[in-house]
DNA sequence: ACCTGAACACCGTTCAAGT
DNA sequence: ACCTGAACACCGTTCAAGT
């Protein structure tokens, strides 16, 4: 047996994390495991170990290029806009948008729960940090007076906030029905902490 | 083998969640099984699937249990309060450091995903439901001219923020350390909430 | 060098068989 | 009637052995 050298390690990582984003957004995080995914890809699960260090390095590389495709869209989301409140507005919109479009893929994001003792690795946690850094620069030009660590508490916050409306909601814990409610509370609290956040 | 009758149905139900709990709480969610739980009470696994329907079954009770503690500090937290506006920010700090005391227990709420297709049954949403009801009755104080409606739709949207900054702090998402700060950002969110809320 | 397949130590769940 | 223990179909992870 072995050796069949039909795709290089970058090939295999490529077809790997495809058919794990299929397989998560399809079945959701119940049914993903690495013989699933190894089974869909035409190798067998110690293949996937010369490529990842474990299952959790997969998820994490997984989630890692979902992040970077919401960051892409919010990216997007703000240059269309022609003043910060808006901007404000639409990228909450669009984060709520992305959650609903595939909840299986984002749970995992949220859902996953990193071993006892092990942490999220430096470069995962910053890709979640720069979805902050965007909130606060639309948020900068609306509070003028306000100092520049005030400006990142209030980034957190609020996207805290509407992070928690949008988990909450997406696991049925909120009593709401339908995405356009959510998105209604989302804009409520963005509107209302604008509103206490500016004044003064 | 077999017929020990040392306990009542009734007593290994509680022997068993006090065990479940405990091992949560102290290895985290990721050592919890159904097996470790009946070893821990003296029982086989076989056992508790003459107590529970199954895994799932435990954790929701597990977890309706932690909820039910949650609501009663909620409950005790709110009569010490001289105001609502205090009584909501005292409800903020409670909700924190509730989960902040036993993150692992809490994220067994949260973070425990229903299976696919199975859906939380609405004896487990009503405890869910109470805590927002909760927030309404401690706002609607605040807003006198606003409608029952709308009421009920802010202390969805500010209970939802506080939930979310509160789990991605407790997993190293928000980039802050330590709990004061996680309290911190919940009443930044909470004031300013408020603030644009009551107005107008 | 690359990949396999079988092994190991775990799972959740079921259920015939013992007392 | 009550509980067991073994079985079943799965896990994640490792690694000697084949080509």
């Amino acid at each position: 047996m072995a050796r069949r050298n039909d795709h290089s390690r970058e090939e295999i990582r490529e077809m790997a994390l495809e058919a794990a984003e299929q397989l998560v957004s399809e079945q959701g995080p119940g049914a993903f495991s690495a013989r699933k995914v190894a089974g869909a890809i035409g190798y067998t699960v110690g293949t996937l170990y010369l490529v990842f260090d474990n299952l959790d390095d997969l998820i994490l590389q997984m989630n890692a290029r979902t992040l970077d495709r919401l960051h892409g869209r919010m990216l997007q989301a703000r240059i269309q806009c022609r003043n910060s409140r808006e901007a404000l507005l639409r990228l909450g919109e669009t984060y709520i948008r992305f959650a609903d479009e595939d909840p299986h893929r984002w749970e995992m994001i949220f859902g996953h729960r990193t071993a006892e003792g092990e942490k999220t690795p430096e470069w995962f946690q910053q890709k979640v940090a720069r979805m902050f850094a965007l909130v606060e620069a639309v948020m900068q030009p609306l509070a003028k007076r306000r100092s520049a660590p005030e400006i990142a508490q209030a980034a957190r916050a609020l996207w805290g906030g509407v992070h928690g409306i949008c988990i909450l909601a997406l696991t049925d814990k909120l009593g709401v029905a339908g995405v356009q409610s959510v998105q209604d509370l989302a804009q409520s609290l963005i509107n209302n902490y604008l509103e206490g956040f500016t004044r003064q």
